[in-house]
RNA sequence: GGACCCGUGGCGGAACUGGCAGACGCAGCGGACUUAAAAUCCGCGGCUCCUUGGAGCAUGUGGGUUCGAAUCCCACCGGGUCCA
């Protein structure tokens, strides 16, 4: 290829060499063609040549994209620029950086907009993939673009059965807390070695399979279901949001499904405990925890009859004061209570109560209404008979859906009894008026004693103990931890997703296509509308041919099924989690056909820069524990939105975990740190009437405010998401056309923390660009394009080059993109008097580049430098050079400075209170008066206390 | 209702560990260059008072700790996020 930098003569604007929108242009589509020639961010794996196995590794992972058909907004690069340029910086300093990209391509918006169009969605979602791809490479990312996946790809979905298949085959095994092959526990079940509870001898052949499929961590379980009509599919609990789809904002019913089910429940425990192994916002790992809602308490059976009421409560010590029973409208008592008849009203209560949504029944504003079922039970502590009632703030997928009511000391119980005129009895001192509410407070027992057992006196906590120890004494119950996360829901009634790798025969028994027989290809439907009724019916049930086959056909094993036996397939398919899940481990080897991922890629990618020690718990009270020492996670760095703190980064978790286990794969967690980048919001313009204005109709008025250009109108400025609906998105190909992409990149990155959203402003771009006109000027002549250096370096300028080299360097390490640049801007400001010298130019682009790449690697080459500047190494400081010979001491007197001292940086104390308490102005302050004390910080001030 | 986070010039923000509040940029003002403008370069820039020089007040409000508080503690007001 010929030298890049050669051929741009004719240009004829004037000046002709200024950098402009146009050059920048240029310069940028020249920079990205010779990148992808040089293949000069692909990164090779171990054993391929040109792999330095010296350096260490750096995993820098960017949330992939969903691609939707409106194209990439100013906002979504945010992070993707942020994590850009720390790759680039980590590359120069000797890193082996994994930088992927990949779009995330099934799933229910990309059917939407397909069923939407009438275009199929194989055709759209590629389409919005090569756009997404031609938008990011126009920022001139440092992807390795050769690790492309999507989670679309046949080659890859075929893995994302492979996984799934694996938890299928897998069950946890509570003695030793992680997932074993099932195969283990078949062989000791047939062997007699194990012998399930409530069983008397070894099992037959059907009850090892039945008690198999009740283990499995993806199992079939027949539950109540959140089924959206609308939608055509069932949703998990997370995508529902006060009774309607969190998509699209459709009403959601209830309704019990056989559905392909996650036992993410049996890792509640180590989701949680791993936490604090993670470098993550103490924000999210707080909604994390909130979100699996460990509570410990005590699992208590009070007799109704004959039978056995079950309840969980986190406040056994309260059990004297539980004077009435509640359990959900669920419940099997109540339709025990139903059967008895004559209760039109309970019948009433309950099916009006049963359709209403989790979110709205547990609402705290609603008044709490519920019915008698007319059953007592009988308080185990008291031995009183207690009534027994239903209520729709009790809910069946909690605990064990009923509740002992201490109205004395829960709130909603003592809302309900007061509505209902229900017995309370304070058996907790202290806290208040019962009249006035329920004192949750702690305090000591009272009125808590029976014949054998008396808490009387006890604190909170010692009581729960003794009354959990006498219950289990007397077979009445037993400490239990109880999580408010529930099994995760797999099955979706959707076409564009990954079909389940598994099969029923007419019995409708289930069985799994063998790994040799992956993938289970998606039949290309051109009838793929969801089919909107009230009884759930997967789109893939059309395609007649695909589903109905033969075990042989599948890919069962025949020492399964008999290949020549009819079975169905599967028509549901997997949620458009599924495939982000576990995307970042494809990535280390995109194109291993062998594996899910190439185990000396895996080593290599996915082990912690500290190495070999394994997992290692911090102490108690360790606070500096040092992640990068331990195996942890496998992605060094993953940049993303909150909006996934939840949901997608605790299934990858789970995922992983399992993985783990199975010893698939080498850490426990998938990612080390976690960072949030802000939103960018965008102001929007509101009329008098309310109605909107867009934001490029409306101009300031010269005071502060603002009018809508066509009419003069003042118009109220406000800061939102950007969105259609406010008029006030921001295209980015239209601000990469005006200034450039590295005017863009620099523009995103200065706006503030990373980390803080911002409201993008266009009137701020023209800074960052103008200082990208201010270093080309610097160095290069406008009117002719040659470099302008100069022979001898400015002593005091080297001296703020090495500053701000090392401040640029640690500001990039802890992410604060916006102090680096402001440094650089400084140091420009200050060069503009000087000039650079070549050697200063070097090192100067060096540190520029990775923000403003193309920017960086023209000037490189424009001052003959072989080879891309994205690998030259990150330019040394010198320490040494970092210190003034003189500093400004501030003096004060009583906290106020009246005065500066100039003095060398390591005056010692004695030094630094004489020359302050020499100073004139000093001494004509505290004349007079007598010095109590001189407060002296080395190097920073002085202050002393006069009066 | 609860938990957490955040309130700094006209605007975006800086101040990393309690130590000169307002770096850097935008907008604004003044000057140089220009026939003029744009561009560029130089300078000013929290508020109030006074005569240069300074004094007083200033980081949402009110209190506290400290020689010293944007930073730590308490209460309140406002905004955001999550949970309910």
């Amino acid at each position: 290829m010929t030298d890049p930098t050669s051929n741009d003569k004719d240009q004829n604007e004037t000046p002709g060499h200024r950098y402009d929108a146009a050059l920048a242009n240029r310069i940028e589509s020249r920079w990205q063609s010779w990148w992808d020639e040089q293949e000069t961010y692909r990164v090779p794996n171990p054993g391929e040549p040109g792999f330095d196995a010296s350096r260490p590794k750096f995993y820098c992972l960017d949330m992939f994209p969903y691609p939707s058909g409106a194209g990439l907004h100013v906002g979504h690069p945010e992070g993707y620029i942020g994590s850009d340029i720390i790759s680039r910086y980590k590359r120069m300093k000797g890193f082996n950086v994994l930088h992927p990209m990949g779009f995330d391509a099934f799933g229910l918006p990309a059917e939407q907009y397909a069923v939407q169009t009438g275009v199929h969605p194989r055709v759209t979602t590629a389409n919005a993939i090569e756009n997404y791809r031609r938008q990011l490479r126009s920022f001139g990312f440092s992807f390795d673009w050769s690790r492309e996946l999507a989670t679309t790809d046949e080659e890859y979905y075929r893995w994302t059965q492979w996984i799934w298949l694996k938890a299928y085959g897998s069950y946890f095994d509570r003695s030793s807390g992680r997932a074993r092959p099932i195969d283990e526990m078949r062989s000791a079940l047939e062997s007699g070695r194990h012998v399930p509870e409530g069983h008397d001898g070894p099992l037959g052949p059907e009850d090892v399979e039945r008690y198999l499929d009740s283990i499995r961590l993806a199992y079939l379980g027949y539950q109540t279901v959140n089924w959206c009509p609308k939608l055509g599919t069932v949703l998990a609990n997370e995508e529902v949001i006060d009774g309607r789809s969190e998509r699209g904002g459709f009403p959601v019913l209830r309704k019990p499904l056989r559905q392909w089910m996650f036992r993410i429940t049996e890792y509640a425990d180590r989701l949680l405990h791993d936490l604090q192994l993670l470098d993550w916002p103490e924000s999210t790992r707080t909604m994390q925890r909130e979100w699996i809602g460990r509570s410990e308490g005590a699992s208590i059976s009070f007799k109704v009859g004959e039978d056995a009421l079950e309840v969980f409560t986190t406040r056994p010590d309260t059990i004297f004061g539980a004077t009435y029973m509640v359990v959900a409208p669920e419940h099997p008592l109540v339709d025990r209570a139903l059967e008895a008849g004559g209760r039109e009203d309970l019948r009433e209560y309950v099916e009006a109560a049963r359709n209403r949504s989790d979110v709205d029944r547990m609402a705290d504003s609603k008044e709490k209404t519920g019915i008698a079922l007319g059953l007592d039970a009988v308080n185990p502590a008291t031995g009183a008979a207690i009534p027994i009632w239903t209520a729709d703030y009790v809910l069946m997928g909690y605990g064990t859906g009923a509740i002992m009511a201490v109205p004395a000391h829960d709130e909603r119980d003592h809302a309900f009894a007061g509505r209902y005129g229900l017995p309370m009895v304070r058996v907790v001192d202290g806290g208040g008026d019962l009249e006035q509410g329920a004192c949750t407070g702690s305090g000591n027992i009272v009125n808590s004693s029976n014949d054998e057992l008396s808490l009387d006196g006890l604190p909170v906590e010692d009581a729960k103990r003794a009354i959990i120890e006498w219950l289990r004494a007397k077979g009445l119950g037993r400490g239990q931890v109880n999580y408010k996360l529930r099994d995760w829901l797999f099955s979706r009634q959707r076409y564009w997703g990954e079909p389940f790798p598994i099969v029923y025969d007419a019995e409708g028994r289930h069985y799994p296509v063998s790994e040799e027989a992956l993938p289970v290809s998606l039949p290309d439907l051109e009838d793929y509308e969801p089919i909107e009724s009230d009884d759930p019916t997967p789109p893939l049930g059309k395609a007649t041919d695909w589903v109905n086959t033969t075990a042989g056909e599948a890919g069962v094993d025949p020492d399964l099924l008999d290949p020549s036996t009819p079975v169905r397939r599967e028509t549901n398919t997997m949620p458009g989690w599924a495939g982000s899940c576990w995307y970042y481990l494809r990535y280390c080897s995109p194109g291993d056909d062998s594996r899910f991922v190439d185990r000396d890629a895996e080593r290599y990618w996915l082990r912690s820069a500290g190495g070999s020690s394994g997992p290692v718990v911090p102490a108690p009270g360790e606070e500096d524990f040092d992640f990068s020492k331990h195996d942890i996670g496998a992605v060094d760095l993953y940049i993303g939105g909150a909006e996934h703190a939840v949901l997608h980064l605790l299934y990858a978790r789970f995922w992983h975990k399992i993985l783990y286990d199975l010893g698939e794969v080498p850490t426990p967690e998938p990612i080390t740190k976690l960072f949030h980048q802000g939103m960018i919001t965008s102001y929007a313009y509101r009329r008098e009437d309310g109605s909107l204005v867009a934001i490029d109709e409306v101009t300031e008025d010269g005071s502060g405010g603002h009018v809508e250009t066509s009419t003069g109108d003042p118009v109220e400025r406000i800061i939102a998401k950007m969105s259609k609906s406010l008029k006030n998105v921001v295209n980015p190909d239209a601000v990469v056309a005006e200034y450039g992409a590295d005017t863009m990149r620099l523009y995103e990155m200065y706006m503030g923390p990373l980390e803080a959203s911002a409201p993008w402003n266009t009137r701020d771009i023209v800074g960052v660009y103008r200082f990208l006109q201010r270093v080309w000027r610097l160095v290069v002549d406008e009117s002719g394009g040659e470099l302008r250096l100069v022979e001898d370096a400015d002593p005091d300028l080297e001296r703020l080059l090495h500053r701000t080299i090392s401040k640029v360097g640690s500001d990039i390490e802890r992410l604060s993109f916006n102090t680096a640049i402001a440094s650089m801007i400084e140091f420009v400001n200050r060069a503009t008097g000087t000039g650079l010298s070549a050697d200063q130019l070097d090192r100067f682009l060096r540190i520029l580049a990775p923000f403003v790449p193309h920017f960086g690697e023209e000037l490189w080459h424009r001052m003959g430098r072989e080879g891309s500047i994205a690998h030259a190494d990150w330019p040394v400081f010198d320490p040494d050079m970092l210190r003034d010979e003189l500093v400004e001491i501030p003096v004060q007197v009583l906290g106020k400075v009246r005065s500066r001292i100039s003095l060398p940086p390591d005056a010692d104390q004695e030094e630094m209170e004489r020359a302050a308490l020499a100073d004139d102005r000093i001494a004509g302050i505290i004349q007079g008066k007598t010095v109590r004390k001189v407060v002296v910080i080395p190097g920073r001030l002085v202050n002393i206390v006069a009066n």
